[in-house]
DNA sequence: CAGTATCCGAGACGATACTG
DNA sequence: CAGTATCGTCTCGGATACTG
């Protein structure tokens, strides 16, 4: 094994961009509109106007950006069918997959505490 | 059992008034910072100026802000010990410590899949 | 139908200065 | 030390119009 010989070495280096490249990723889907699309997705197959009428109240902008960012990380799957009207369809990869389960939990754990949160945002707003 | 009369019924309304209420919780639980501070916290107690340490690149501003919007939600708690200079303590309630599970479940699945979306941003890219 | 481009208002965010 | 307030900047995000 190589010894480490002081801070600043290559492994560190190698940790550092790790680092800001997880975190550029966490950034990446630790927001609303990318979560709600995976979670809408779920491990179904569905086209651009579906996946719309499934995530409520996401503008067209706003669905082709995030689509873009997170086919881009390889957590979805785009497919164009050349026929016209084009029918563009979206899937989740595996890692899309993945990253759904913990968005699940997510999900599970907003309904399971809507109340404590609802009596809680109550006191504070006194 | 009573039953269901028609759609619109108060049993409706509830459950609608629940859906936007949990997807109030989410978007304000489902962002960057929050999370992010959630996961920083972990199950210590810290107080502001060290949480601000941990949780990298976090403006004084957005630290407040977020911390606010958490313990409205009953997320955290904030203990005021009232000396001087002040002395305030930031620590996960039981249902922020629940969240703060899925957080570390999202940040396990970013560095498991970190490879696969490094290349898969290389493809696109080009 | 899906996507891009443009415009514009609203809100995020950082920097700074000020209080208890 | 922790917090609030204010200001300027910039990105977010919606509405609209236009292409293949």
């Amino acid at each position: 094994m190589v010894t480490k010989q002081f801070s600043g070495s290559a492994e560190d280096a190698d940790l550092a961009r790790a680092d800001s490249l997880a975190r550029e990723i966490f950034s990446d889907v630790a927001n609303k509109w990318a979560l709600l699309i995976i979670e809408a997705l779920g491990d179904r197959t569905l086209r651009f106007s579906a996946l719309r009428g499934e995530v409520d109240g996401i503008s067209h902008k706003m669905l082709t950006q995030n689509l873009r960012m997170l086919e881009r990380n390889g957590l979805v799957e785009r497919t164009v069918h050349p026929t016209v009207p084009p029918r563009v369809e979206y899937t989740l990869t595996g890692p899309g997959r993945a990253l759904r389960a913990t968005v699940d939990a997510m999900c599970a754990w907003t309904h399971r505490h809507l109340g404590h949160i609802e009596t809680s945002r109550r006191r504070f707003d006194a």
